[in-house]
DNA sequence: TGTACATCAGTGAACGCGCGTTCACTGATGTAC
DNA sequence: TGTACATCAGTGAACGCGCGTTCACTGATGTAC
């Protein structure tokens, strides 16, 4: 059944989309192009008439992801003042649901050490990390590029911690810990 | 062919030690039993003498991998002057030889996410955490369990975040602004 | 101490299963006249 | 505008392959007498 380019392209990004969410929630080989048609709403043998095979979506759907997640932040660093951005961009990124939805939470924490096995991610992942890192800077004390980068790092060491802890009392300790480390109380 | 006890327990050693290896390199689902025992010098069969099944290994190796981690900062938080074990924990995690070789490095930054998807590893390792926090907060100026969590929560994310950069600049970068929240110039 | 039997760590073939991928087919839509 | 043919997104059966696990077997060592 032939369909409009746009309508080939709406599927693709549905594709997209089921992938993202599924390798979030649990990871990269756990999920098959099977779950991820399926979740689309669609047979698993279309998949390749969009993507050539499931690394190139891993790769893609990991890019995508993370790629969305720095246009987000440019996007608060533009509407808001310096001061409110940051503390958006903070209280969103440490707050216990963004712990609790991994399959909409940050590439970084949800996926990080599966992405930089694969090598040829990186320079896409790298640029957005850069893209973020810049709009962290943007509304620091000072445009300070290390403090972005300490903000940064320990939002992303808590997430990854806050997950693993078997108590709701850690993972709050250790979110908190992290939003002090970004000087918000 | 039967085997004393003793080394029984030594094969069973091995196996968990290529375990514990091969899945901080390559990641917990992209690793099978046979090469797991290939790399213990044995053939996947033997397996089974030893553990129950696949997933029995991985509580197993992901724990005890983790608590080395953890006894060995309690080694030297007693053998070292506060100041001095502070400075040897951070250093040696935020080196980039410890951002390069995952297969013995911690596995917060190796195999965090993977670990958390897993409910029931959790109550293991956050054990293994609190003693982190503990032996950090006992070389912290007033023994602080804030600070310990900070200092914590950014190196987990500077290794996770410098595993993902694609040149060399940015992820010493990382590590720097990491030491220098644990006031380490 | 020496002999006969029992044990069981480790081997390697075999199992069922789910994976990524391929392929013949379909039918709705695009294009040519 | 209407008709005939070409295209190709999506279907579902089939493929080879590697995985986790099982099992009959082996032979070195432990135990009983």
């Amino acid at each position: 059944m032939r369909v409009t380019p746009e309508r080939k392209a709406e599927t693709r990004e549905r594709i997209l989309g089921s992938a993202m969410a599924l390798f979030r929630s649990h990871g990269v080989d756990a999920v098959g192009v099977d779950a991820i048609m399926h979740k689309a709403g669609l047979t698993h043998g279309g998949f390749y008439a969009h993507f050539a095979s499931k690394e190139a979506l891993v790769a893609e759907a990991s890019a995508a992801s993370l790629a969305r997640s720095a246009e987000k932040w440019e996007q608060i660093t533009q509407e808001a003042d310096a001061g409110g951005a940051l503390r958006l961009i903070v209280d969103s990124y440490l707050d216990p649901a963004h712990v609790a939805m991994a399959e909409r939470g940050c590439v970084l924490a949800t996926l990080g050490p599966e992405v930089a096995r694969r090598r040829e991610l990186r320079p896409a992942i790298s640029d957005s990390i850069r893209r973020m890192i810049s709009a962290l800077a943007g509304c620091v004390p000072g445009g300070s590029r290390r403090r972005a980068l300490q903000i940064l790092t320990s939002m992303v060491g808590a997430v990854v911690l806050a997950r693993l802890a078997d108590e709701p009392a850690l993972a709050d300790e250790i979110l908190a810990a992290a939003r002090r480390t970004a000087e918000l109380p």
